[in-house]
DNA sequence: TAAACATATGAACAATTATTCATATGTTCA
DNA sequence: TGAACATATGAATAATTGTTCATATGTTTA
């Protein structure tokens, strides 16, 4: 083996890193935002909302779920604010809230695609 | 109400998103992904790579996790293509495999940071 | 080669979560 | 006001998933 490659040193690395971890309070919300992303349902509504904001039952009848199981996932997105919504007389619309959306799919995307 | 304002129609909405919607199979691979990232202990481990490449000890160690628990966990984030590894003699070396981690997970952050 | 060390892995269990069903809340319009 | 429509929500169920425990695989060194 060839001596002069630096070895793994343990106790070294241990105590360069230990240091630098963000706080508990992050990594947990951030493991939660990721979370949302998680989820084929979300991902597609998140897709529709992307070309045009929609109402409930657009997105349930687009995507071929039930009226409630889209609903019940709507709230899990705007509770991350990912998506924010307007009442439209009987209707209320949803939309993308910021562009963070785009940006962290895109990502994904691009990972995906190799 | 504003009569000029222009109101929602279902109709049309989901006729000019339907055909814009992914194929099953990146919908699915891209909630595949960010399942990897929703959840504490891989981002742990991600930010440990963050620094430095780190064998299984080390990890388990500094996160004070089971070295069961993190071996488990880092092979989900090889199947995924995040992390690779290297052997060093009885140790195996873990680090990120590419950049798009860093930039999915900074993204994920400014979210969080609001 | 045997012992010690490092990592991987299968099975089991506990916890989380997505959907359905039934129903409640809220809005419009006759 | 009452009927019809749109959405929200609580409870229950089924499925997924993270950790532990026990053990297997693989490497080094005496």
């Amino acid at each position: 083996m060839n001596k002069t490659s630096v070895e793994h040193n343990c106790a070294e690395v241990i105590a360069e890193v230990k240091p630098l971890m963000p706080d508990e309070e992050i990594l947990l919300d951030l493991a939660d935002v990721f979370k949302v992303f998680g989820d084929t349902t979300r991902i597609r509504i998140l897709f529709c909302l992307f070309e045009h904001e929609m109402c409930v039952c657009d997105i349930a009848e687009l995507l071929d779920y039930s009226q409630s199981a889209i609903s019940h996932q709507l709230r899990v997105l705007k509770n991350a604010k990912l998506v924010t919504s307007r009442r439209e007389g009987k209707s209320i619309l949803y939309s993308l809230s910021d562009d963070h959306v785009r940006t962290i799919i895109g990502q994904g995307m691009e990972h995906v695609m190799e």
